[in-house]
DNA sequence: CGTTTGACTACGC
DNA sequence: CGCGTAGCCAAAC
């Protein structure tokens, strides 16, 4: 028997959130990733929590903006598609797009941002280790092979 | 009180 | 490369 939700989601949220705070200006991390750095709860089934953990991280941000005090730098979390989850069009959803161009994190024609370029490696190992946090499981970077996107200067 | 709906992801066409 | 689907379950409607 293993509850399907976080035991407490209540911390559960705060962990993402600190992760979330060590995310640097100037590149992404994603739900997934995120989640992958915060121990499986026990009973739940590694492969179920890579989906879990993602979806449970999603929630976690969404019930940041409605207690953003500004610590928390929200717009660094995007989907494992480099894409911005939030309704295209959305006041939120702009904002993110605003506030990631302005950190120098560029979009492609496509509307997603290369994660092989500005995907985040995570935090020192040390960090992590003090938190009693995972590594993260690397993210699915696409094919680096040509740097055909240049859009500096 | 039944239905719909997610700030997700991997996978198959 | 883009779109649809399954799995999951608390909350909002």
């Amino acid at each position: 028997m293993s509850s399907m939700f976080p035991p407490d989601s209540e911390s559960y949220n705060a962990l993402v959130w600190k992760i979330v705070r060590q995310i640097p200006s100037g590149v992404v991390s994603t739900y997934g990733q995120i989640a992958s750095m915060i121990p499986a709860p026990a009973g739940v089934d590694e492969q179920d929590y890579e989906r879990l953990g993602a979806v449970w991280t999603g929630k976690a941000m969404n019930a940041v903006s409605s207690a953003d005090d500004g610590s928390i730098p929200w717009q660094r979390v995007i989907n494992s598609q480099g894409g911005i989850s939030l309704p295209e069009g959305s006041r939120a959803a702009v904002e993110q797009k605003r506030r990631l161009l302005q950190e120098g994190v560029g979009f492609e024609k496509n509307g997603r941002v290369n994660l092989g370029q500005f995907g985040w490696d995570g935090p020192d190992a040390d960090w992590l280790h003090e938190n009693h946090l995972l590594a993260p499981k690397p993210l699915r970077k696409p094919p680096a092979s040509n740097p055909q996107q240049l859009t500096l200067f």
